[in-house]
DNA sequence: AGATTGACTGCAT
DNA sequence: CATGCAGCCAATC
């Protein structure tokens, strides 16, 4: 079950598992893959494809802001999407008491072999 | 086939 | 509150 040794396409499996108008961290979604990094998961959504399925935009920083990318408009995109989800912003920040995603359910966690990852704090 | 590069975070100082 | 440092995959050239 499972082949997906790779762990690119395991992070993003755990990203699509995020809710709608609900937000995860790079460390939240590092800390549930279980043997990777905040990096890692920063380097598996830039290589994600346009028709991607995988809610990439859901993911932010751990100071609840967008994460600037290199070039190219793809920060306001995902801002966009969020508020259009009710992600509400103030002070370009997100508040992870009400936003912030607790984990996929224990089910899916014991199925896909991850570990569970607490709430994200406001900072 | 080796070098380069890219969406970050937590902890110590 | 600011700065430094370790962590360490995969696509591209």
């Amino acid at each position: 079950m499972t082949k997906d040794r790779r762990v690119y396409h395991r992070i993003q499996e755990i990203v699509s598992q995020i809710p709608p108008g609900t937000v995860a961290t790079y460390g939240q979604i590092a800390s549930i893959e279980g043997n990777s990094t905040p990096r890692m998961v920063g380097y598996a959504l830039a290589t994600l494809d346009e028709d991607s399925h995988v809610p990439w935009h859901r993911v932010i920083n751990a100071q609840g802001g967008i994460s600037p990318r290199g070039s190219g408009p793809g920060s306001s995109i995902q801002r966009e999407r969020l508020e259009e989800e009710g992600v509400i912003f103030i002070e370009n920040r997100v508040d992870f008491d009400r936003f912030g995603w607790a984990g996929p359910e224990p089910p899916w966690l014991e199925a896909n072999s991850a570990y569970p990852a607490p709430r994200p704090r406001n900072r």
